[in-house]
DNA sequence: CGCGCGTTCGCTAGCGAACGCGCGGTGCCCTAGT
């Protein structure tokens, strides 16, 4: 009975905030766990009205909503369009380092006063004793925490206070948590539960297939057949797109190259000044730079209903960035273009990227140096002489092996019973290898994805843990009849079902395609496996 | 890891091969000096 209240309950309210007059199942039923005050891990995609999963049942809840969101431009957009429909339940203000002290005090105070609803955040903010005890005195009933695979992709070492977001969480008072995002793979999903510390979640995920999307890979022997195929799509399509590319130099040099051959083309990096980048995503947002040739620094918050391509001039690092891209294409259900043109020269820089084991010596005196007593980062930057960026990932290994936890000020100290500094640097070694091997599988899984001969939409969809029955019919594999459908039982275990490696331990069957299947194991990420040598050595057990 | 550029080597003298080295993505935050 109680249910039934909240669905009605929200489905008015879905009606006099949104204009809605219907909610899609899986909508309601991840409102419903949150009216229920449960965790939540919802993986929609976007344009699915994600956002509205957590702002409808905030404006039912009393008290306010603290919303993580990770970058300063998209939050922007976000408190704009909130703001816009111009009703109290919907306010939303922030905190960040764009407002002056006198605004953040002024929205925390905003929100105290029940004026604002929503107060918006990044996780570096939040990391500060101070402001998050503030956050805390303000009673917050439910956590959002949009774009949350970025704890994976970003938290190992980018940007570890998304690592540290779970403990953030209970600093404010442990309200109810729901984590967002559009693309999850299963190892991605256990990643977030764990380190946001969900409890029980509701799992909310619907079906990943972008029928409107042509997949298309093309093996180029030379950067000028590269190019050559690009110029050729360009001319077939004149609608609006996004080319990818490795680097920013890649970026500004193809962007002039493509104007010149008269295809007016515009560049977007990570290395341009806030203001510019600002101004090149509104620019393509209203339709005014036909073609954007970017990094991967292009991409959250662009919900461009138009986007008729997505060619990428590499092979990208893994499945999961390559489906967060090419998903940008095509959200108006209009038919769109997938182009990957890749050479095996590609996975070098990729290999580059995963980047390079730590030193174990170093690793070994930094937790020697957090025995004797708790420090501030910048005092170890003093004493050990690492950068930032190479402390920042010591610190998360570390921290992963109980050789150090955060303690009060933004210190940072080893637990009591922390093993000895020579055990820890060899732990945290051995973790740092582990995710060094996960990340290249999956760099691994993105080249099998190029060269399989079989179905793309039913190779993609196994990876993010998603059977389709039969071949998806919108890939150049269908369209040459090469795609074989993987009905999931021509293997000697069934998709899905959870087996052990006397090596690599225990993983998950993933998909069969012709002799081979794809396993997902815990400690060594994705694996191709041949069904014959599987089966007459007995190499896997059902676990 | 692998590219691309610049320098040097080697040999019948101006040019090709070989070597070496730098470079390469994603964003918060705060603070000092104009």
């Amino acid at each position: 009975m109680k249910l039934s209240t909240h669905s009605t309950t929200l489905r008015r309210a879905a009606r006099s905030l949104f204009g809605w007059t219907a909610l899609r199942p899986n909508q309601l039923a991840a409102m419903r766990a949150v009216m229920k005050r449960r965790d939540a891990l919802v993986v929609l995609p976007t344009g699915a009205g994600k956002s509205a999963i957590y702002q409808i049942p905030a404006s039912l809840i009393p008290g306010p909503t603290v919303v993580i969101s990770p970058l300063l431009a998209l939050q922007q957009d976000q408190i704009a369009a909130l703001n816009e429909r111009q009703r109290p339940e919907l306010r939303a203000v922030r905190i960040s380092s764009d407002e002056t002290p006198a605004q953040q005090a002024e929205a925390i105070a905003e929100v105290r006063a029940g004026r604002a609803e929503f107060l918006f955040i990044t996780p570096e903010a939040l990391s500060d004793p101070d402001r998050m005890a503030e956050v805390r005195s303000l009673k917050p009933a439910l956590v959002a925490v949009d774009e949350a695979h970025c704890i994976s992709a970003w938290g190992h070492d980018f940007r570890p206070d998304y690592l540290a977001l779970g403990h953030l969480i209970e600093g404010i008072g442990r309200p109810p948590v729901v984590a967002l995002t559009a693309t999850a793979s299963p190892p991605v999903r256990d990643d977030i539960v764990a380190r946001l510390r969900l409890c029980d979640p509701e799992v909310v995920v619907s079906g990943l297939d972008r029928p409107n999307l042509f997949l298309e890979v093309a093996y180029c022997p030379t950067d000028d057949y590269r190019w050559r195929r690009l110029v050729a799509l360009l001319r077939e399509d004149n609608r609006p797109g996004i080319s990818y590319v490795p680097t920013r130099r890649a970026a500004e040099e193809l962007a002039q190259r493509l104007t010149d051959a008269g295809f007016p083309s515009r560049y977007y990096h990570g290395g341009m000044p806030t203001g510019a980048r600002n101004e090149l995503h509104e620019a393509f947002l209203a339709d005014q730079v036909p073609i954007m040739v970017a990094t991967s620094a292009f991409g959250m918050g662009i919900d461009k209903p138009n986007i008729a391509w997505v060619v990428h001039m590499a092979l990208p690092d893994s499945p999961d960035s390559y489906f967060q891209e090419i998903g940008r294409a095509g959200r108006d259900g209009e038919p769109a273009r997938v182009l990957l043109l890749w050479r095996a020269e590609d996975v070098g820089l990729q290999r580059y990227f995963s980047g390079g084991l730590p030193d174990p010596n170093e690793l070994r005196d930094l937790a020697a140096l957090l025995r004797k007593q708790a420090r501030t980062r910048k005092e170890l930057r003093e004493l050990t002489g690492l950068g930032p960026r190479k402390l920042g990932q010591y610190l998360s290994l570390l921290e992963h092996v109980g050789a150090a936890e955060p303690r009060a000020k933004q210190h940072i100290a080893a637990p009591r019973y922390a093993p000895k500094p020579a055990e820890s640097g060899r732990a945290a070694l051995a973790e740092a290898e582990r995710q060094q091997t996960v990340t290249r599988s999956r760099t691994d899984m993105m080249r099998a994805f190029a060269e399989t001969t079989g179905c793309r939409g039913q190779a993609l969809l196994a990876y993010f843990g998603e059977q389709m029955g039969e071949v998806c019919g919108h890939c150049d594999n269908c369209h040459a009849g090469t795609s074989v459908a993987d009905d999931g039982a021509i293997g000697p275990f069934p998709v899905h079902s959870q087996v052990r490696h006397p090596e690599w331990g225990p993983g998950l069957v993933l998909s069969y395609e012709e002799d081979r299947m794809t396993v997902l194991f815990d400690e060594v990420g994705y694996k191709t496996l041949s069904v014959r040598v599987v089966s007459e050595q007995g190499l896997l057990t059902l676990d």
